[in-house]
DNA sequence: CTGAAAGCGCTTACAG
DNA sequence: CTGAAAGCGCTTACAG
């Protein structure tokens, strides 16, 4: 391996001069620099980064906590999220260092550490929570973060974040619905405890009362995300004395038990409901009929969580507009929500 | 942030002795130790990684390529094994750093980069393809690498290794479907070209052959792990003068594709037709009847590797036997295979 | 068992 | 525009 002093040895320059030629090349005249650059190629030079690291004490990394989950409830568009962000990442020379914690508080320490060990610069948050405490924590150690999904706080959100419009893209998918000719739209949600359901409800409610469609009763809330859940919900929405004719789910996972219940019964979505769910995972185009489903447009969301993550203070591209900071799914349509 | 030196003056010994403290603590007396560890906590030390590294030229970094699919087709496994990567590598004081590259050969001045530039000290391949250039670049390169799969050459293989062995998976599929009653079981792989294929393929056929069970005809290579293909594959397979009632899947996409054929045609798997897949993914589990399935076993295969790559010539622990490297699928059986 | 010194490979004021 | 020198925070032979 070559190393700045053998290539300011082979060119006649001091190391100084080399360093120049690739960290601030216009600092040299065009000749030596083109005469640097050829001895670089020739010795195949590659600045070692640990090196660069010590002196500068930026390590170009960004710590991401590879997500647990419990038994079987994958995290179904991970691999979409982490391939965005590490393209992100590697647009502004970066690269994203893996690891895993406890959650909550309790895994604290180990970003306390991989920061204070130097192993990463900052920290891109996601599975954020309602409430979720490690935002605080963080700025509380002055440890750059920036969150993928607010916290839902009262008060301000603590810290920079990025997240999707899920009010604004439950009122999409409304719309829709009510487009294909469906006049009774129910919403499968969540416990009211978490404010990414009650965001994402909240869009299904404005929609429907800005159509003129009724909302009472039309609400359920699943107290788990699973396909049992959500069949268990859907039942309850066509058993009512008036069945609803549409369906707004807040995931794909209860979006896929709506459509479990369906078969059941000899519906078919698309035909006798509309359907949709949220996030386009895997799942929505392999199901028959496939899901409608709203799209999380992670290439966007990783752009605009590294260039918050890696903003200079005073770089002029400061606080990010909300509108930055909150970005629009896109409805993904398909048979489950075929015209009626 | 406290260094070495700072610790070194709280303690009142030199820096080595605190290092040595850190790194070979049996070198100190008891009380030395004592006075020093009291010094670290107390200034709430923690060694700078770069300065290590760049003395040590070891930055305890595993690169690995995320890998990138064409729309829709995601990894649908990826996360469970990324978790026990990650895990793994924290097990022994390592982590993992995440890249894209392009696929084959185009990607490899990437992976050179990484390792030239001392961001990695070796990487972790998966994906790994019939006749994956990357192996033997890496190897003619002196870059360390441990390969998550076959490459399926006709000679040896290109450096180490771990994969789950998929003949004997396919074969324990296979019995467990006649032991559930079947006497007709079809096989659903990928074309002859894939190694992978072949070797899940030659698992399902001995199986047969030690059952008295017949084989003519009942292989089916779709030309594409899609549902569609899938279900194509098994409409021949049931359209034939004499159906199966059983179908051992080369993958999870293969058997869904299955199941929605059987279903179009008022079949029941697990009832009418014994059905498995391979890979346990988060699919198997929502769909109805729920798949049995081969399940990978992730920390295994993850501890497995980074025990591999992570291994110091001349420590003992070398060359892994065969048997270490290729670790058994654990049959999930549900709905899909109910004794018929 | 402990310490003084060299050095890993860079970058960055500071002179010239 | 170019160079000599200091220093980032560690580890590692080498003495004592």
């Amino acid at each position: 391996m070559a190393t700045l002093k053998q290539v300011a040895a082979h060119a006649e320059v001091s190391v100084q001069t080399v360093s120049n030629a690739l960290n601030a090349p216009h600092r040299l005249r065009p000749d030596t620099l083109e005469r640097v650059t050829r001895s670089i190629e020739l010795l195949n030079y590659r600045p070692n980064r640990n090196a660069r690291s010590l002196r500068t004490s930026a390590v170009e990394l960004i710590g991401y906590c590879v997500p647990s989950w419990p038994d079987g409830q994958a995290h179904l568009v991970m691999d979409q999220f982490l391939h965005a962000l590490c393209t992100a990442a590697e647009n502004t020379g970066r690269h994203i260092l893996l690891f895993t914690a406890p959650t909550g508080l309790d895994g604290m320490p180990v970003y306390d550490d991989l920061h204070a060990r130097r192993l990463v610069d900052g920290f891109v948050l996601s599975q954020t929570e309602t409430h979720d405490p490690r935002h605080g924590w963080l700025k509380e150690q002055r440890i750059p973060f920036v969150s993928f999904g607010r916290v839902w706080q009262q008060t301000t959100q603590p810290g920079p974040y990025v997240d999707v419009d899920g009010a604004s893209g439950c009122a999409t998918a409304t719309r829709h619905l009510a487009e294909t000719g469906r006049r009774r739209i129910g919403f499968l949600g969540w416990p009211r405890t978490s404010g990414l359901a009650e965001d994402r409800l909240s869009g299904w409610r404005r929609a429907c009362q800005q159509l003129g469609l009724p909302t009472d009763g039309l609400a359920v809330h699943c107290p788990e995300d699973t396909l049992d859940a959500g069949a268990d919900a859907t039942a309850e929405l066509l058993d009512a004395t008036e069945p609803v004719d549409g369906i707004v789910a807040l995931s794909d996972v209860l979006a896929l038990g709506a459509l479990r219940e369906l078969a059941r019964r000899g519906l078919t979505a698309g035909t006798d409901v509309g359907l949709t769910g949220f996030d386009d995972s895997p799942l929505a185009s392999v199901v028959s009929p496939a899901l409608t489903s709203l799209r999380q447009p992670m290439d966007r969301i990783a752009t605009a969580l590294i260039a918050i993550l890696t903003a200079t203070p005073g770089d002029g591209a400061e606080p990010a507009a909300p509108a930055d900071r909150l970005l629009q799914p896109e409805l993904v349509i398909r048979g489950s929500s075929a015209p009626g």
